[in-house]
DNA sequence: GATGAATGAGGTTTCATTCAT
DNA sequence: TATGAATGAAACCTCATTCAT
């Protein structure tokens, strides 16, 4: 195997456990073990735990802005644009969302280094967001409200239907999910004019 | 100062240690200092530190199961009791939030009776939740959805502006929190005649 | 209760755990327990755990050494002063059997004070058992053979079968045990002669 | 080093240690350091420090097993079978003596399956010596005695002399051994027809 | 003087990291 | 270069000892 190809089976494995068991509870052992390599095979790669940390981190976060600027269309809604955003997102669900689950564990990540990390990477989502609510707000395409906090509950809302729920209940389709977004953050529950959730199946 | 003062010391600093680092990183020698008694004393009121962590979550369970019923009025529509429960909980925030956190790692928790322990938690939250959403389709309150889905984003919700939000802006009060659960929850971003929040500060 | 009686309320429960537990096993929770007295009670009378120990070392040494001495006639043969020390020492089987236990496990008692006083107390049996054996050499007693090893294997064969020996199968009685003495020590098992055990029961 | 050796090296030392200090009084860090590796090592090849024990404890009965197996020959007589055996079990001494040790600390290894690893080797012992006596009793070969104490004698004389004595004195020559078990056993210290114990050195 | 809650040194075990092969 | 055995810092927990009541 080349050695490219034993770079990213590691990268996969360790994306997979951290994911799975948490930054802390992931040992070398397991990633080595998952990436079917040797532990000292990991060192030769990245320097320590949070460097391979680090990086799958960086990942995530380039590939999720280059799928977010490809799919913004300017003349499109802003609901448009988010709905688009979210169908691409829940694409490579399996693969984001082994991310998604670390930022809700940055407080179990020991290192300044690697918080830093993770809160660069929400950052960046959010900074996004609330750019994209500002200029709905100015065209009124949205109720006043303020745009951190929306930007910030679109994202845990997001994080909560595609990957949290699973964890209590069967996990949702992808239809679904793009219906209860519409549901919770577009047209409220208390709206009569709702439309009802059709779920294909 | 007295044994019982030093229990509530020892479970007020393990409660925010738990709450700040997670189950796995934090450590006795930290609760320790934090509580500001020797080590050995942790050991002297509980056994080890999974009944540490046990009681902190019984007690969270007791209260909030307390705090509900006391507010629930079944004369009120469903929007009444849930912000009446809603503000007897962010009243308690501090208390609580430090356990809210936890629902979030339950992953990084190694041992099976504490898992257990914060599932029951979620479990016994979600269930009411779905119970009230049910009867509030029932009278036509809310408009159609998955009584589970419903639940389960309200909780998460609810977690975020009174919890996760803080550690990316500056904290929301307690009635912003309330008026944003009512626009995201009830009214819809996408509804014009949402009030605009009306921060008195 | 007067500080005397407390005193030895200690002692007795101390010389029991020893007994049972060993030195490293009986803690001072244990002891205290047992003696019906608060912990730091036991650090008014004794400095520390290895001057408790020490006591009851020191205690039985000087009850053996009088007790032998109360029962050795010069004009009785070896055998016979043998058979009425041992006699006297089954007596108080129960108080002294307790100490016996510690001679065997002298490797588990940490310090070297401890260790001392334990050798000590095997010596003075082993010199007075010596003595005697030497002297019944000189008076052709018993048969020609080193009296250091003699000494020694008597001292053992009395502790296997007063002691040892109800570990594993029910506990002999005081008669059994003189009898079984008098076949191994002073018979031999290849003895034709030798009369057989009479159990009363 | 190979891992084997590593493992050898290992075992060595904590017999060693196990015989001179008992289970509690041995410390993993005693172990590494007598074996010559770090504490770490020895997790590498045993569980924890009961596994390390019944290593021990089950290499040690399965070697007196197959010995004892090898020296028996039914046409020999009761005391050629028990000379013969002694003898082999006196040449791996040094290594046999390291685990007798432990049948006298029983009582104060903390874990029921460690307790009963003890057991069990103490009861095979003295099962195999009670069968050999009550043969030896139907031909006429000794004297008339309970086979189960006579059984806990022999095995008490052996340890004491193979073992237990050198903390005393100077230890015993395998020809001094052989004598005086069989001068205690067999012929009797007051025997006159016993021939006197003859040191080759 | 008696007490037992409080303490921290020292025990077992885990796991990120190193290094000889 | 890839490996995994070896390592020791740091985690949890116990218990002899102290000291405020």
């Amino acid at each position: 195997m080349s050695a490219v190809d034993r770079r990213k089976q590691i990268l996969r494995a360790a994306a997979r456990s951290f994911a799975l068991f948490g930054y802390k509870a992931t040992t070398m052992d397991q990633v080595a073990k998952i990436a079917n390599v040797g532990k000292g095979t990991i060192y030769t790669f990245f320097s320590n735990k949070e460097d391979l940390f680090d990086e799958i981190l960086y990942k995530v976060i380039l590939e999720m802005k280059m799928l977010a600027e490809s799919r913004i269309d300017r003349n499109s809604t802003f609901f448009e644009n988010l709905f688009s955003v979210l169908d691409a997102l829940l694409e490579f669900r399996d693969e984001h969302e082994l991310f998604i689950k670390l930022s809700q564990e940055v407080r179990d990540v020991g290192t300044l280094k690697a918080k830093e990390g993770l809160a660069t990477l929400e950052r960046v989502i959010l900074d996004y967001l609330e750019r994209e609510i500002a200029m709905a707000l100015e065209r009124k395409e949205i109720c006043s409200c303020d745009p951190q906090v929306a930007a910030f509950v679109m994202f845990k809302l997001y994080i909560a239907l595609a990957s949290d729920f699973k964890y209590v209940r069967e996990p949702l389709s992808q239809v679904e999910i793009h219906h209860y977004i519409r549901m919770f953050l577009a047209d409220g529950l208390a709206n009569p004019n709702a439309r009802p959730v059709n779920i294909p199946n």
